[in-house]
This record gives C-alpha cells, sequence and structure tokens, in this order.
DNA sequence: AATGAATGAGAGTTCATTCAT
DNA sequence: AATGAATGAACTCTCATTCAT
C-alpha cells in the first residue's frame, strides 16, 4: 500500500520546518536564509515557497514546532511531587539533548516584543505553563510532599523563571543553570522535610 | 579651557553607539541597519564608517557599553544583607526603567553561541556577578542577616538565573518576573529570619 | 446526438483563451500570469499547458479571439450609406459594451512591434478593414449617399484613425472619443447633403 | 571652472530616465528590466535604485519626460491657421522622428486603467491639449483661415484623436497615419477656401 | 571630519514550464 | 484529461562597504 498521497506532501513540510528550526538554532533569526534552508532540505527555494509563500509564514511554522516540542515536557508522571521534580528535569534534559529548543524558544521571545502573533501564542503557553505548575504545586502540597508556603504563585514564577533562563546558553555554561535548578530542587525539598 | 578636539569625535561615536543600542533593542540584531543607525544621529553612512570601520566593530561597542552600564547595577551599598536585596531590587528597576538593556544582553547572550568575542565578555561578566554575589552572601551571613545555607554557589547561581531570566520579555508580561523576585526575597528573607 | 468527446476540451480551451482575454484587459500582457488564467477557470496550472504549451502558444489564442470579435463590426446592414454609419456606431458601441476588446486590441497593436506574427495578423486585418470601407465608400457616393469627395483612401483612413484611437482608454474618458466621431459623422454626413 | 555639484548627479537621473524612455518604446512595460535600464547607462543596479527607490518612481519620472516632450509640440509658430497647420505636422514628424515617445505614450495611456496617477497626468495633458486645439481653431476661425463650423470641440476632439491613433504602431505602418492626417489637413483646408 | 555616489553580493519572491502519476 | 510537486532563471530591492572629494 502506498503512503497516503496528503502524507507526503506532508513530510516535505516537515523537513523544511525542521530544517528552518535548526538554522534558527544556529544563527538566529539574524541568519535565516530561506535559501539555506531549501538547501539543507536539498529542494529548490521555489519548493519552499510552494509550502511557505512567505518566509513570515515558515517561522510561524518553526513557532508551532516548537512549542508542541516544550508542551511535551509537561506531559505528568508519577505522584504530584514526583512530576514536579520530573518536570524540572525533563526541562533541563531537553535543554542539554535538544539546545536547539532552548535557542529558539528565546529567539522567539525576543521577537515577540515585535511580532503580535508571537507574543500572543507564547504569552499563552506561558500562562498554561504557570497554571500547571500552580497545579502541581497544590497537589504536591496536598500529598504532602511541600510544605504549605510553597503552594503559592511566586514558587510557580520562580520555578519558570528558573527554566526560562536556562534557554540562554550564558546559563548553560560553565554549569550556571545547573546550579541554579539545584538550589531551587534543594528549597523545594529542604522546605518538604522541614 | 575648551574641550580637546578629541572630545568632539568621541561625543560622536558616543552618539553612534547609543543609537545602534537603542536600535538593536527595538529591532534586535535581526533588524538592526548602519544607516538606520547614522540616520538617526542625523549623519552620513560614509561618517559611521570613518568611526566605526564594519557592523561588527560598532556591535563590539554596544557590547562595552551594555555590559558597563550593567556593571554599575553590582555597586555596594549598605550592610551586605541590605546590599543583597538592594542588587535585586536595582536590576529590576534597571529592567523596567531602562529596558533596552535587557533586551540588548539577551540579544548579546543569544549571539554569543557564535561570537566568540560576545562569549568571552559575556562569560566574564558573569563570573564576576557570581563572585560578587557569592562574597555578598557569605558576608551577609557572617553578619547575621542570612542564615548558613545561604551561603552557596547554588543560591548564587539561582539569584543570577532569575535575575537573567527577567531581560527576557516574557517574564517582564504579566508580572512574570516580579512574582519570581518577591519569591526569591522570600525565602532569602524567610530563611534569615529562621 | 451528444456531443463529440472533442467538443469537451474545446469548450475548456475556449474558457481559457476567455479568461487570458479577460486578463489582459484588465491588467495588460504586463500583468498577464497563466496561473491566474488556469485559477480563474477552476484548473490547475498544469493543464492549462496541457491546452497551451507555451504561454505564447495562448497570446496567440486570444489573438485570433480578439481579431473575429471584432470583425462581426464589419458585417454588412442596410443601404452602403447606412452601413457606414453602422459601422461607426456598432464600433463604439463594442467599445463601449465590450470594453475589453478596446484594451486587448491596444495591447496587441502595442505589441505587434515585437511580435512578427501578430504584426503580420493585424496588418492583415487593417487592410482588410480598410478594403472594406474604401468599398462602402465607393457605393455610399454611387448610391448618391455621399458626395464624390468622400471616396478617397483618405476618408477611409480617418475613419480608421478615429476608430482606433477610441481603443485607447484616454480617448475614451470625458467623452473625447464621442466627440470626434460625432465630428466624423458630421463632415461625412454635411458633405453627402452638400 | 567645474561642473555644479548638482548637475552631476541630476545628468546621471537624467539617462536613467532615458534609459528607461528607450526601453519601455522597444520592449514595453512588459519588458522593462531595472538592471537592463543600469546595464544601459552602464551603473550597477543599486545605484539606480540610489536615484530611484522603486520601479514605480522610474516609471513616474519617464511619464514625465514623455510629457514634457510632447508638449514641445504644442509651441506655437506663425498665425493660427499656421500654427494649426505646423501642429499637425509636427505631431506627425515628432512619431516619425523619435517613435518612441509614439510607444510610451500609448503605454502609458494604456496603464493609466490601471494607475490612477498615470490616469490624472494623462487625462490633464489631453484637457489642455483640447484647449489649446480650440483656441487655436477659433482664432483661425476669427482670423478668417477656416470657416465657422470648423470652430467646434467635435474639431478639436477629432484632430486630438487622430493624432492619438498615431502613437500605435499599426497606424504608422503601410502609411495609414499619414493618409489619415492628410485627409484631416483636406478638410480642414478645403473648408478654409469655400 | 564628513559626504554623495557607487557597488558586489545576496536577499525574498515570482513565474512559466516540466514531469510523474 | 488533469494534477501536485518541483524547478531554473529571473526579478526587484537591500545592505554593508568603499572612495574621491
Amino acid at each position: 500500500m502506498p503512503p497516503a498521497k496528503r502524507a507526503v506532501s506532508e513530510k516535505r513540510r516537515e523537513e523544511l520546518v525542521l530544517a528552518a528550526y535548526r538554522q534558527i538554532a544556529e544563527r538566529g533569526f539574524e541568519g535565516l536564509r530561506t535559501r539555506d534552508v531549501a538547501g539543507e532540505v536539498g529542494v529548490n527555494i521555489a519548493t519552499l515557497h510552494y509550502y511557505f509563500p512567505t518566509k513570515e509564514s515558515l517561522i510561524r511554522a518553526v513557532l508551532d514546532h516548537a512549542m508542541s516540542r516544550f508542551l511535551t515536557t509537561l506531559e505528568p508522571h508519577g505522584s504530584p511531587s514526583a512530576q514536579l521534580r520530573n518536570h524540572l528535569r525533563a526541562v533541563r534534559n531537553l535543554m542539554l539533548e535538544e539546545p536547539e529548543l532552548g535557542s529558539v524558544m528565546a529567539e522567539l521571545a525576543l521577537r515577540s516584543v515585535r511580532d503580535e502573533s508571537i507574543r500572543t501564542i507564547l504569552d499563552d503557553v506561558y500562562d498554561g505553563w504557570h497554571t500547571t505548575m500552580r497545579g502541581l504545586l497544590r497537589r504536591a502540597v496536598k500529598e504532602g510532599g511541600l510544605r504549605r508556603e510553597a503552594e503559592s504563585d511566586g514558587v510557580a514564577a520562580l520555578i519558570i523563571a528558573t527554566l526560562t533562563a536556562m534557554t540562554l546558553p550564558v546559563m548553560l555554561d560553565a554549569n550556571r543553570g545547573d546550579q541554579a535548578l539545584r538550589q531551587l530542587e534543594r528549597w523545594l525539598g529542604t522546605v518538604s522535610s522541614g
């Protein structure tokens, strides 16, 4: 049985998005060249425009890809307090294993100032992230895995800030991000045992 | 005594750097155009190249400017624990009063992956920052303003991570950064009173 | 009897020619896009190339269509002098009712400088037109509807020039073409009564 | 004495306009390529954009050039009836000596449907032309060079229509335009002797 | 110290055309 | 008879940089 027709062209689309994703990570929006994206996939530049009429529409597709990529780290595993620990580790690991994601997210974050469609989506994702964290903290407290004070918007915000900082290369270097994360775990954990 | 002749051209140099600084903040490296920088200052593009032979050299000057701008927030005021508090507030206020600085620093942080000279300088600044924080924590603990556990590389790293996250626009929106900072102060403060 | 299979594809061919005809009228050769022509008919661009291997061949078909469209106005009705009057009015009405034809003919006239096949056909049509006018004038004079001087190549040429000018949009605006035509009729008519 | 500075760059501007003018005449708007225009002048394409930010602005300059070129034929010489004769001949000669002008004017006339700025200017020029013709006819009649009926908007319109038709290549070929013009002169002249 | 003019290299985008299905 | 996918060649426009003055 041949692959469904739709699947064929979807594949090319995805290849292009992935190539753009990698190039943004490597060179920033500053260095994103449609011709290079097409070249990496091995197609003519006109083919890229067959799938994405404008560079901007390609960027939007990369935005979607990055967001869906990131949202996988929010998927729950284990008890609430385990989920919390897992989430911190999952984000950390994702940043180390797929450093492109961090770069792209930071690039998008910076671009969001000038691009409302990015700002809207990013804001939504962050709101969702906060809500998830908030809920996780509440359940972990209820479960007894954390002490009462940990159930606050401030703690959720601090977790998010720390993880967000890790998207910037300076924080990944010299262990800086890891140190911060471990301290966060320590405080969450110490507190829970206090 | 009249200003030295050299001072006149220094002024022009600084005007150009400031204009570039503002434009990077506003449009990112992606949107930085030497012609616009020259235009903002009111000089011909060739004049800009008289002061900065290449775009890269202009960017380097902006890097220096941003770093020196940031380092002012590290200047000590008051007792160690007061200095710590002041530092958090100073960085926060700086980000709100001069949002350009945050944007430019984040832009530089992203660019550092591709530009070794930026990476080196940024790394040095962060190392200095960490050392300063570490020293501040030690003195604050010694002074009795913080409890012993606060004296750690982890806490220094967490402070830095949180403040770094605030350079990204997403964290400034919706109060996210402030919530994180207040939580950080709470933990530092709670601990100090424990 | 069902329509022959060939008739089906003939229909498509004609649809494409008509769409191209309309688009040339609307946007000129400058703005003629094969994709838009195909789009207007609702078929794929590759389908257009099934009927017309090249853009040039499509244009040639439009040329044929425009010429045959125009030649209908030369069909005789009534007495020679009535035919003359009718012809002037028929061309004028055609230009007002189907302004596409004027535009397309003017576009073709301009293109004829660069395209010999157009020039040949256009020249033939104009020669035929002149011959027809000439004959009409002769018969109208013989019939007594016009005085002798009207029977000349000059008068035929002047009629053709005036009608040709009406293919240009500037002449259609502000009544300019109509004024000219009426004057032409007046002179022809006045003379006839002299 | 060196040429005034301004004159130097004006010269380049004019060279570019003239080159564009020639190319529009030769290939139509359809075939107008900024690179070829620059090439004909012997400068880089970027230099063309230094003088004309967009292709459109270049076309507008060509429009101005063509109009001013045409308006020279309206300059008066001799008595009113002589001026009239001279004008007909001047336009005819201009079309033969500088066939580019006819082509460009016809191209502009066609483009005016889609481009309001062209339409406005062309309309103004034609209005001025009509007024001038009208005045000329009146004075020629008063002077006794033409009989009374020649003083009408219709005659003015017919003259303009005939001359306008001569901008189209088909009318220049095979003597068609000349025949029409001579007939026009005959009618105007015959009448004057009547 | 400053500029107008010029440029090479390359950017994103368009378009007629082709081909396997 | 018709199409989705692909392409080569070209298009207008941009930008950092240079140079004579």
